[in-house]
DNA sequence: TGTACATCAGTGAACGCGCGTTCACTGATGTAC
DNA sequence: TGTACATCAGTGAACGCGCGTTCACTGATGTAC
């Protein structure tokens, strides 16, 4: 092997893992993530895990920011697609994070919405990432109403989106949870949906 | 000992480790309980425990109800001296709820906001409890808000409260977590503390 | 071109540790007579 | 009142299991000459 070839190789190994890494945190939690579990879902045995991670806890911050990126490019690319054909970049926002796919796929979904209450209680690492995701939704809410709008809008919206897909999900994928659902996406639409950031 | 002398004692002992469980269960979330520490905590020893629960997840169960029991009294008090000083419910509610204390203090706080996203994953009979907890939050904000008071108010309500405190204590107990929580508080008084349902 | 050697991603057995659970036992407190 | 026995909450050693981590090894792929 050229060393290009190697690393390639290796890379690749490397965003499998991750990639298993970012659906299983958001499945089963920090706590039920396990090294064996998430080899053998990236088609490797657990032992070569080390040479990739230095261990589980750095596994995690990175599971972390992976899932991240991830959801948020996926729903910034329904904004920026509602934006171009002029529709309200806020209302693409909010029914696509309070829309019953999200409610039913939270190992797709947002990543603060699947771990905000194991958050807080992680090691410094991955506390920090989990800071850096509090930070791009409230970013990416921002980003959806107009410019000049009071910051601290985002920072409720972006509350209230949270705090409904997890008392949603709680109550389960049934009427109790999609009533609730729908109740805060009417009350997130009717209270900031006026205006628009679109262009 | 009579059977009543004993069984106060055992009584004695039950409510002791429900006590640890219940703060337990806040502080480290579910995967954080672990039974030998919270049978240290109440002053026993392991090997007593199964005399008390069936299994460490019945405590679980247990433990959610009694820590949701415990913190809706706590709030239930301040909201009802508010009233009878002729002061809004529904500021008190919000102004505790979303208060520097319970950012502070997850272990003694509103058990929903402390486990919200690990609640979809627990077995059946912890999520039970837990969905009876989220429905007696809601319960709580409805009954500050004026009769009559559309009944998706109070869902919305909820989960801004709830994503809010866990926002903010991702954020860090800082500026920026405090700044987060007023952002919220603000909002909430804004849009809905106008009315009150306070006699 | 061919042969010996180097590199290295991945394998799988093994280790240590923590934790839920079990169980034989203790000691305090009661009842029978 | 006293003695033998029963009850039972709690003790602490032990077991089994899962999991994170380590490590000697394999096999494929490259380089040196």
């Amino acid at each position: 092997m050229t060393s290009g070839i190697r690393s390639i190789k290796k890379q690749d190994s490397y965003e499998r893992i991750l990639d298993a890494a970012a659906r299983a945190v958001r499945s089963n939690g920090f706590a039920g993530v396990g090294v064996a579990d998430v080899m053998r879902e990236a088609g490797l045995t657990h032992g070569g895990f080390y040479a990739h991670f230095k261990s589980r806890d750095a596994l995690l911050a990175k599971a972390l920011e992976h899932a991240g990126r991830g959801s948020a490019e996926s729903i910034s690319r329904r904004i920026d697609a509602q934006k171009k054909n002029g529709g309200s970049a806020f209302r693409a926002l909010v029914e696509r994070y309070l829309s019953e796919w999200h409610l039913a796929s939270p190992e797709e979904g947002c990543v603060v919405a699947a771990l905000g209450s194991e958050m807080p209680r992680q090691s410094d690492d991955v506390r920090e990432a989990a800071c850096d995701r509090v930070r791009g939704l409230v970013r990416m809410v921002r980003d959806t109403l107009p410019a000049g709008t009071d910051e601290n809008v985002a920072l409720t919206v972006a509350s209230t989106m949270v705090g409904a897909l997890q008392l949603a999900r709680t109550l389960g994928n049934n009427e109790q949870g999609k009533a609730l659902l729908a109740a805060n996406r009417n009350a997130l639409l009717r209270q900031y949906g006026e205006t628009d950031a679109s262009r």
